[in-house]
DNA sequence: GTCTATAACGGGATAGAC
DNA sequence: GTCTATCCCGTTATAGAC
């Protein structure tokens, strides 16, 4: 049963797709959520606490739609998984909409904002380290720096075509086809 | 001379540097400027003025510093001009980090602002043929379609691997490196 | 826990003098 | 053209009843 906190923060993730962490009005929250400003106030100290609070949801929310899988389909070949894993961030589903909506504010917000750098840093290096070791299992031999190089890369320009996306300037099936295209390429660079 | 008007605009360029499009205050600018609110208000009619203006005062800079170049180098291969234009980005002078945080800024408000869609993927576009017109010089034997998809790429990893840079994420070296690499790998994969 | 009503404040914008 | 002073509104945040 979703508490009431949780239907706020819910909520929260709906209005920051539509508005982004800046344009977030506690106002418009509470519509959305069809309570008063005020319980938002109960439940999370101040807007402060309701981005880091919701931040926090959407980034667990976003662990399981990465890591869910269907449990009859037959297990996926290492080049499968590295696959999904990188065009999952590109679908236009109501989660990852959000979810990349989100990254991609944090990501905008910590130019200008010092304290939300060292946790992106981390996720950052943590997504890195996690397409590295996929990448890894498709091309064995290669060397750790090579596989670091190819997945900075793949994340990066995962991280380029989303905006591109989310902001109008270039067609989700588009974004995929490219993801998919430079997905071969670096395969075949570390096979070189 | 630079005109009182043109100073305001330098000092909005640092500011939007140091606080983003959305983090801009009035007030701020003033100070930085050495002038009172009232006289921005008095060049600029409002706000969203002092935005437009100020963003097409930094887009007429870039378009300077990224076609100028030394009289008397020896004049620059196909691949050395490519390299350039796109390494040109990931420069740590007061211009370009101006020039890619209003870059990055813009493209992240206009996730959640229609208006900015349209001007944003015209940009874009002329972008990335500028660039598929280099990889043409490079690689002539290129279908337009392959030259299409590798500009695209390029331009979007240079995009994302800029935000990770402005944001800490990422050293300016390195966000370097990553980008030759990736321009190496498109001109071979053209070539093949 | 949840609401209504309202205080408090930040920041955009303007009036009017010089 | 430029300043000082100030208005005014949107938004965050809280007081107090239920």
């Amino acid at each position: 049963m979703a508490s009431r906190k949780t239907s706020i923060m819910e909520a929260a993730a709906r209005v920051i797709a539509r508005r982004g962490v800046r344009g977030l009005r506690v106002e418009e929250l509470a519509a959305e959520a069809g309570v008063s400003t005020a319980l938002i106030y109960y439940h999370f100290k101040d807007r402060t606490g309701i981005l880091r609070q919701t931040l926090e949801f959407i980034n667990d929310r976003a662990e399981r739609y990465t890591t869910e899988r269907d449990p009859d389909a037959p297990p996926p070949t290492a080049r499968e998984e590295l696959e999904q894993t990188l065009l999952l961030e590109l679908q236009d589903t109501v989660e990852v909409r959000e979810n990349s909506t989100a990254w991609g504010e944090l990501r905008a917000s910590a130019v200008f904002d010092e304290t939300l750098r060292e946790d992106l840093a981390r996720a950052t290096r943590i997504w890195v380290q996690e397409v590295a070791e996929l990448l890894g299992v498709v091309q064995p031999m290669s060397s750790a720096v090579a596989l670091a190089g190819a997945a900075e890369r793949l994340t990066a320009l995962l991280e380029g075509l989303s905006v591109r996306w989310l902001s109008g300037s270039l067609p989700l099936a588009h974004a995929r086809t490219l993801l998919t295209e430079a997905i071969d390429t670096e395969v075949a660079r570390l096979g070189s």
